[in-house]
DNA sequence: TTTTTGATTTGTCCTAGACAAACTGGACGT
DNA sequence: ACGTCCAGTTTGTCTAGGACAAATCAAAAA
């Protein structure tokens, strides 16, 4: 198991972090350093990718590059993060039950933790399925990642088992007329669609016809696919990770392909922070997006 | 609905051109030829935006650049598929009931070809279905929408109810004892998971078991979660849009971070046209899969 | 017909400079 | 003590053109 070198498309793809970026670091922070090989392109070893992704997560967290080159490598893995987690120590009510859950996959026990999770399904219902263990068991995989006691393919592994049961409890509610038409969906560069999932089952819960098309749809394709459905509402999903200076400019030009009748939520950690617009509502709380559904509806009575 | 305009990493998201080749093409063809904002900065009209993606589609088909630009704009959409495609007209059984099925998808009836997959499923067994119907019909959404006959949104849309139909099934497959384990993902820029859940569901019915990371796991994640799950197989997913250039060079790396029991299947229509290498297996149709599947057994009786 | 070889095409990487948006930290006023 | 404004700094992204190797094509040789 030799260590293999990277090139500066391979280090861009498992860190996310663009060669711009990695270029700019390495003029102006002197690091990350790579060797070069005869054409003297950068080769970086697997013990700076490393070392990339953890500043990556640190940045993730709120911190600034600047900060973090001046800390020597050894003392980075012991930062905690900077601001301050959207935790709510308020109703955390079954914290325990919830690191039982997720010892179950740090375990790497699928079925041990599949049979857990139908176990709550069935017990709580869907919609506090969804409010109480699914979304507050999201946000603890997310901390526990961003502090390193997850590795990255454990998070898939939640995500993937997760995804299925949510999309197998969504395809066993009842059909029949539904309104309003919602379009989900996330922009391109946003692979995230736990949250969509989520935000799917509350409002099937609810009576609307859920149109799922996936992650990642060019804003035009949007636009078309809300005039063909006749959706009445458009809803993306954008998760903490995304680059939030996007955002605006995106809320902005989808808004301009999207017919005026139709509303545009966005919604997700994503959008805490993101100043309010008038091209789109924000959504911050699945109890948000309940709310906002209501309110659409007395709307269009 | 006036007509945004797209910076370069817009269309960089949208089309899936790298800034790098936008730039490239500019200065060589002379396409596109954006106007420039107050910076100095590209602004790509969404006109411009269009044919790029529609140039796209061709050069996934097999065109070249070259050839490309040299066509008058109002031609491009009539252009043919240049290299055969892997159609095998020879069992295209009920293509009638297929294109029935692409009908449902094009009419926007969720409900309608929710329903007929079902049936289908119920009478076909899992495993015909997925051999029958799901890879046929993937094959069929493919061509259509390199045609033009398909809008993405509606290939997105099927991707995302045929998904969930082999999430469902699979989940409902009995558990028991199974061998071996097998790792399944892709790699990073490989967002594509259909092939990878008509493989698991195989693997599943053979009785196999199944490690479902979802897509996009770094090379040094791939690594770790074999070796925590000490997976006999990690089996990798590459479709046809991946850049072939770049897949012997991911499975040498791969290789490298692997333990050396562990083997490595590298499958999708994406590898059809890679050399033959010793770092994995290359597997290019599902009964190759079943067939590797046996030989394994065999090999490690 | 098949294979080999040389020319062309094409994508990716390189350097280095510029600038705007985001953030910081202090001064000021309430 | 707290919010608000402003200047200074940090940081990411864009630009330009040059270079080169891998992939592909086309013509010559076997």
């Amino acid at each position: 198991m030799k260590a293999p070198n990277f090139n500066i498309a391979a280090v861009e793809r498992d860190t996310g972090l663009s060669k711009d970026v990695l270029r700019m670091w390495e003029r102006r922070y002197g690091f990350p350093v790579p060797s070069r090989d005869n054409n003297g392109e950068r080769c970086y070893p697997a013990e700076q990718v490393e070392r990339l992704r953890l500043i990556k997560r640190l940045m993730d967290q709120g911190h600034r590059p600047g900060k973090l080159f001046a800390i020597p490598h050894d003392e980075l893995s012991a930062l905690a993060p900077r601001r301050p987690r959207a935790s709510e120590p308020g109703h955390s009510v079954d914290s325990a039950d919830l690191e039982e859950l997720l010892a179950l996959i740090k375990q790497h026990d699928l079925a041990g933790y599949q049979q857990a999770m139908q176990q709550r399904l069935a017990r709580q219902g869907l919609q506090r399925f969804v409010q109480d263990t699914v979304a507050p068991l999201t946000q603890q995989v997310g901390d526990s990642w961003e502090e390193g006691r997850f590795e990255v393919f454990e998070e898939h592994l939640y995500t993937e088992l997760t995804k299925r049961l949510l999309r197998q409890a969504i395809s066993t509610l009842p059909g029949g007329p539904r309104s309003p038409r919602v379009l989900l969906t996330s922009v391109p560069e946003e692979p995230h669609v736990l949250g969509l999932l989520m935000v799917e089952a509350l409002f099937a819960l609810e009576g609307a016809e859920c149109i799922p098309l996936g992650t990642q749809m060019p804003l035009l394709e949007i636009g078309r696919a809300a005039q063909a459905h006749q959706a009445d509402i458009v809803a993306l999903s954008f998760s903490v990770a995304f680059p939030q200076r996007q955002i605006p400019g995106l809320l902005e030009q989808l808004r301009m392909v999207l017919p005026a009748t139709t509303a545009l939520w966005a919604g997700g950690s994503g959008v805490l922070r993101i100043p309010r617009t008038t091209n789109a509502e924000l959504i911050t709380t699945l109890d948000d997006a309940i709310a906002a559904l209501a309110a659409w509806r007395e709307q269009h009575a």
